[in-house]
DNA sequence: CATTTCACCTGGTGGC
DNA sequence: TGCCACCAGGTGAAAT
């Protein structure tokens, strides 16, 4: 389901409302694949630690945890401003977040219920199962960071080389998470359609004014998305449960046989690196 | 190594 | 209403 914007979103909302809060104890459901970490393992790791702050990398939540020392601890307030631990959460196709409360029906699909110490409690609901859950010790391991560049703060220099030398199809590449991390099927044809390039060109062959405008369209459109609160396409919701608005100026995604928005030709559709692709073939070349 | 295909899952939609 | 085929925001392993 998920993309940066969503993701940005949902991080944005968790930090904003969990910052501070301290994690009582953690329950996970019994679906082994959901965890990069075993689930027995994350119940001990998260369990009395404070949730310092959440942000995104690439489509991954990373929330930041302070130590687990119980409240009666001297110096917790100076070691609990230091990360010694990581919740790392990727949403997978149809990942959710929510704050609840404990007394709140719990959806089918749960698998994660963290019981907080405010009376809350953040819950991880999944029902494809694409998701995955990862705890890491600082202590012990390096914090999380994706290999791909950030597409909102990458240059042009970087972006180019990026490409350089490749033959298979830009949005192939824009899709591949170790050159850019956040870009899915949707912000790929729409910064594609903005960018007027079409999604079978092979990327080492764009010219450089074409890799350009393709950069400066990628932000432009996940920053808009981002403002906009993402895209709601079926049951996207952010941590507080409110939609995004960002399909409603989608160009070309899920547009198949519409005109398009600039000149009013049928949008096309094709399958590309097994993914529904859309395009304008009179305004992308 | 670069690139493509497919399995992993459940649920929604639309045709018959 | 039921059944079925097809589609879906993502990845990572296997095949080519």
């Amino acid at each position: 389901m998920p993309e940066l914007p969503e993701v940005e979103t949902i991080a944005c909302g968790v930090d904003e409302r969990l910052r501070g809060d301290r994690i009582i104890q953690a329950w996970f459901s019994r679906h082994p694949r959901l965890f990069k970490t075993p689930a027995k393992n994350q119940s001990e790791g998260l369990a009395g630690r404070t949730l310092l702050g959440a942000h995104r990398t690439g489509k991954h939540i990373v929330c930041e945890l302070g130590s687990a020392s119980g409240p009666g601890a001297g110096d917790r307030i100076r070691r609990a401003s230091v990360p010694e631990a990581q919740w790392i959460v990727h949403l997978g196709m149809t990942g959710r977040l929510l704050v609840t409360t404990p007394e709140s029906p719990v959806e089918s699909h749960t698998h994660a219920r963290l019981c907080l110490a405010s009376g809350r409690e953040l819950r991880f609901v999944d029902p494809r199962r694409f998701g995955r859950l990862e705890f890491r010790d600082l202590r012990r391991e390096a914090g999380f960071s994706g290999p791909g560049a950030e597409p909102l703060s990458i240059g042009p220099e970087a972006f180019a080389a990026l490409f350089h030398g490749r033959q298979l199809p830009i949005k192939a590449a824009l899709l591949n998470q170790t050159l850019l991390a956040g870009v899915g099927n949707i912000y790929a044809d729409e910064s594609l359609f903005h960018a007027g390039i079409r999604p079978r060109r092979q990327a080492g062959r764009l010219s450089r004014t074409e890799m350009e405008r393709l950069r400066l369209a990628l932000r432009e459109v996940l920053e808009h998305a981002i403002r906009l609160g993402g895209s709601s396409v079926s049951d996207y919701v952010d941590a507080n449960g409110v939609r995004g608005f960002f399909q409603l100026e989608h160009c070309v995604y899920r547009r198949t046989g519409e005109p398009c928005r600039r000149c009013q030709t049928p949008i096309r559709r094709i399958l590309l690196a097994g993914r529904g692709t859309h395009y304008c073939p009179q305004c992308q070349h």
